[in-house]
DNA sequence: TTGGAATGTCAACAAAGCTGACTTAATATG
DNA sequence: CATATTAAGTCAGCTTTGTTGACATTCCAA
């Protein structure tokens, strides 16, 4: 047993707490998504709209190809879920002046104000956890969550920001 | 903007930082359930049977009842997928002595070896995530995590622990 | 002994993922 | 310029996992 313990302690990584950091993402994710899921319920909407939404949101002008590789589902599955956001008027698809061959997507105006009713709700149970948990907490939460990312997908977090410059 | 600034520094806690979270939280959890569901993948069972035999084998003799208050689905639900696990020999259901409506769950050898086999490639990246951030970001991430469940989920999240004693 | 709880089952349906095959339009490349 | 590739969209069919609603069985408890 010596072995694992180094200089820094990582007797913390014992099978029993690792399955209590499985367990607590598993319950903590059903809570992130509650109060989403209970206005898009109204709407007859479901996650995957918001989803969409919520990336074309933060990236306007994104193209399908981004959001499908973002997403990770098949361009099906996304344009199922597009052409209903569009029908109803919450998303527009613009031809590409560049390339032609490219749809680039933004949300009108009703649907930024669905993106800030679904984000409001879920922005005010981050920040209550947020203050709960106070500033360092937060700050080994994102770390952890990164660390926990797909090499890819860290990829794509840190450009979302980018491309915001 | 100066009452936001409180002794804390609370500055933190701006849209752009709470987007952040959601993305972080969105992009994470994919690769928390990205090993399970390719080890899955190939014995025709979905996230559904890995979430059932965690629990179950989590607290061995849990009843059908708790099971759903915690996976938080329909018996309907829940039940097409115990159907599944106990006529491929992996759950047994024992009725209760006490209390013969009640239904116990239990893994046999081979429920046993398959949750096993999840749990070390899910736990593998956990403990990867871990370390790679350390002990006092490990910490912090636990912390946003409960903070983040709904009040009746936490309690279960820490009851399944005490159970353990 | 009767009411309610726990469990299980049948049927029908919906959301959201998948594969595979194909079209159209536009760009890139040889 | 001809051809190959890419982006997007569509059709059909299937799977998993969730939902309601209705109903039967078993058993505990008042």
């Amino acid at each position: 047993m010596a072995e694992i313990q180094g200089g820094e302690n990582l007797l913390f990584l014992t099978d029993e707490q690792l399955r209590q950091g499985i367990e607590a993402m598993f319950f903590a994710y059903r809570g992130f998504t509650a109060d989403p899921d209970r206005i898009l319920a109204t709407l007859a909407y479901g996650r995957a709209h918001h989803r969409a939404i919520h990336f074309i949101a933060r990236s306007p002008g994104t193209t399908v190809n981004n959001l499908l590789a973002i997403l990770g589902v098949t361009k099906q599955s996304l344009n199922r879920v597009l052409r209903t956001l569009i029908e109803d008027g919450l998303v527009i698809s613009r031809v590409g002046s560049a390339d032609k061959r490219e749809r680039h997507l933004f949300l009108t105006e009703a649907g930024a104000t669905l993106e800030r009713k679904l984000s409001d709700a879920q922005r005010a149970r981050m920040r209550a956890a947020y203050r709960a948990a106070g500033p360092q907490a937060v700050a080994g939460f994102r770390q952890v969550l990164e660390a926990m990312m797909d090499p890819d997908l860290r990829r794509r977090y840190h450009a979302i920001r980018e491309d915001d410059r």
